[in-house]
DNA sequence: CAAAATTCTTTAGTCAATAAAAAATTTGAG
DNA sequence: CTCAAATTTTTTATTGACTAAAGAATTTTG
C-alpha cells in the first residue's frame, strides 16, 4: 500500500505501533476463534495499552476492519483478473464476480469477522468506520461499472445505458445474496450463485436489461 | 394482536412482564434517545431485574426487535393498500413498496433503532433474533412476490415469469436502498426513492424485465 | 538544552452480557 | 389445605467493550 514520506519520528512510531496492533490481531485470529479477540489480548501483543488501540481503531470491528481492508488490493487484482475469463453476458460478469468475492472471504477471512464488520457498517456508532467500509463497496461497485463501460464501448450493450447506474444496481443485487452468504456459516458459496442467477435472471431474462 | 388461551398463571405473568418490559422500552425511547435506552433502565420502570431482560429478549438489540415488530402488521396492512393507488408499471409498484416503508419508518421509529436492529440481524450473535428478523424480510417480500404473481395473472407480466424469483430480487433491490436510508440520519426518502428508480430504470428499461 | 506540544498510559467508571448460587412462588400430590 | 417439587426470578459476581480525565513520557522546537 504505498508508504512514503517517513516524516517525523512520531508518525513513524505510530505507524509501528498500528502494525503491530493489526498484526497482533491477525495473530490472535488465526491460533484462535473470534472469541479469543479481546482488545486488551491485541493490546498486550501489540505492546501498547487498551486505551491506544481504542484510539487508533475505535472499536474491535474497527480492527477487524482493518484486517478486512488489508485484503483489498488482493481481491481488486483478482476481480480485474477474474472477470476476463467469464461469458460475455452481463450476467455471467456479475455471477463470476459474486463468485470471486465469496471465494476470496472464505480463503481469507472468517465469516464471523465479516459479519462483526457489516453489522458494524450498518450500526454505524464509529463515524470513520462508515467511511472506510464505503470506501471498499465504492472500489468494489467500480469494478462492475468499469465491465458494464467496457460493454457499452464494445457494442454489447447499447449506448442508452448509464453504466453508473446499472454497475450499482448489479452490486446492491450481488451484495444482498453476499451478506446472505455471510450471515449464516452453513450457506455455500454455490447456493449464493444459485440465488444470485435467478435473481439476475427474473430481472434481465436474455442476460442483458432490456432486451 | 390476538390474544388467547391464557394457559396457566405462570405463563400469564410471564407475557405480563415482557409486555411490561417492551412498554418500558417503548416510554424510554419517547422521551429521550436511544443512548438513555439501558437494560438496567427498562427493567427498573418494567419492575422486573436486568438478567430477566436478559433472558427474556436475549440483547438490547432484541427488545428493539420487538418495538420494530409491533409495528409490523401496521406496515403490511398500509402495504397491501397503498400499492395499489400507484402505477401500472412494476417500476411504479416497488418504489411505491419502498416508499411506504420508509415513510412508515420515518413516523414509528427511529432510524438509531432500525440500525442497531438490522445491525444485530446480521451479526447473528443471537439465534432468536435472525429467525425473527428473517420472517420480517419474509413477510415483507411476500407483497412483492403477491404483486408480481397478480401481474403475471392479469397478463401485464409474462408467464415466463418466477414471481418468488422476481419479487425476491425487486425485495433486495429496494432493501439494499432502504439500508442506505437507514444507515445516515441525514439520507431522504426523496433521495432513496431516486437511486431506487435508477436502479430499476437501469435493469428494466421499460418498467418490465426483459422488455 | 529547556520549555512546549503531542501522545501514550494509568486510573476509574459505565454498561452489556453471562454464569452460578440463592430466593421466591407456582404447581401438584396427598 | 399443606407441603414438597419444579420452575422462574433475583442476587451476586465477572468479563470485556468503551469512554473520560489526569498524569507520565517523549518528541519537537526555539
Amino acid at each position: 500500500m504505498t508508504e512514503q514520506q517517513p516524516t517525523s519520528l512520531r508518525e513513524r512510531q505510530k505507524e509501528d505501533r498500528k502494525a503491530r496492533i493489526i498484526a497482533a490481531a491477525k495473530s490472535l485470529f488465526l491460533e484462535a476463534g473470534l472469541e479469543k479477540i479481546t482488545m486488551e489480548a491485541i493490546a498486550e501483543i501489540a505492546g501498547v495499552s487498551s486505551v491506544t488501540v481504542h484510539n487508533y481503531y475505535g472499536t474491535k470491528s474497527g480492527v477487524l476492519l482493518a484486517l478486512v481492508a488489508e485484503s483489498d488490493r488482493e481481491l481488486l487484482a483478482t476481480l480485474e483478473r477474474g472477470l476476463r475469463a467469464r461469458g460475455e453476458t452481463l450476467t455471467d460478469r456479475v455471477l463470476g464476480f459474486f463468485e470471486i468475492v465469496c471465494r476470496h472471504t472464505q480463503t481469507h477471512l472468517d465469516k464471523a469477522i465479516w459479519r462483526q464488520v457489516i453489522a458494524a457498517s450498518v450500526s454505524g456508532t464509529e463515524p470513520r468506520f462508515g467511511k472506510l467500509y464505503h470506501e471498499l463497496d465504492n472500489r468494489l461497485a467500480s469494478v462492475l461499472i468499469r465491465e458494464v463501460e467496457r460493454m457499452v464501448g464494445a457494442g454489447i450493450l447499447p449506448e442508452t445505458v448509464d453504466p453508473a447506474h446499472l454497475g450499482w444496481a448489479l452490486f446492491n443485487l450481488q451484495n444482498a445474496r453476499f451478506i446472505e452468504f455471510i450471515a449464516a456459516d452453513g450457506s455455500s458459496c454455490e447456493a449464493g450463485l444459485q440465488h444470485l442467477r435467478n435473481d439476475l435472471n427474473a430481472l434481465m431474462p436474455g442476460g442483458f436489461p432490456g432486451r
